[in-house]
DNA sequence: TAATTACATGATTTCGAAAACATAAGGAAT
DNA sequence: ATTCCTTATGTTTTCGAAATCATGTAATTA
């Protein structure tokens, strides 16, 4: 569904955003060891979404990432998506067709328009806050056993 | 969505159906040319979707692909994405977790849920011969302009 | 202001899907 | 039977995402 590096930064923005509540910072490193991902690849990641407003950082000691707390709620899953995969998961063409629209559909045009519709639905009403609070209670887990 | 692998077999089957339906055989050539992919790896594709009981072959002068015509409308979609990719679609999680289940779930793990469970059944749903008539009157098109 | 901590960024390597290559094997037509 | 057409299959190469490596930059603290 979306590319390795788009899972690893829902991740990253969940756990960012749990310890944001809170108040606290953390680094790379240890979003790295939480979020099971290489570092380095991870720190790339964080770049991007820092450029693209998703999370704020902060240099030197007692640094780290986070997001401030007016905006945990407000920051939904399409924009962390789209600022990494971009939005060929919502105007890509299901069979990989370049050119595929009403006028020119491939077979499967519409009958993938309700699963795209509903899944960038879901992608634009969830937010980090509740996310985040699912991991913080024990009910959703960042990593595999 | 699918792996370009699987956009091919879903192309290249629906273009085999269409001439299955006028009893015509088509070469892998032909069927390349149609739905834009390379010659070569098309023909890989092919066997696997031979081996998976999907399409038959005849070698030989006058050989090729073809799908009797009884299973064109009775072969759907799911049975060539299970016979190219796999499960993954269906049971993967949504952000790659290796365990996500009910009681070890990620954090979108109900979120994901509707969405592939609208998938699963659009693809059971969804068979060889309708694709092909709108191929056939021209509604839909294996490829760009 | 020097030392330390942690983020920032460009270059390089790895790895697997995708694609291409080369050759074998089968079947129909004559 | 032999020729030729077409599918079948194993090997190699390409290419881009993923991951790593190496180095630079900023900010805090003492």
């Amino acid at each position: 569904m979306f590319s390795k590096s788009c899972n690893y930064a829902i991740k990253a923005a969940i756990f960012i955003a749990k310890h944001s509540l809170e108040e606290n910072k953390v680094g790379f490193v240890d979003i790295a060891k939480e979020i099971d991902s290489p570092q380095a690849f991870t720190a790339k990641i964080l770049q991007i979404l820092v450029k693209s407003g998703i999370i704020d950082s902060v240099k030197g000691v007692n640094g780290g990432f986070y997001i401030p707390k007016k905006n945990i709620a407000t920051t939904y899953l399409v924009e962390i998506v789209d600022a990494i995969d971009g939005d060929a998961v919502f105007h890509g063409c299901g069979l990989g067709l370049s050119q595929c629209s009403e006028t020119h559909p491939c077979p499967v045009h519409d009958k993938f328009k309700s699963i795209r519709d509903e899944l960038a639905h879901m992608l634009e009403t969830t937010n980090l806050e509740e996310l985040a609070l699912g991991i913080k209670s024990g009910e959703t887990f960042l990593k595999s056993l």
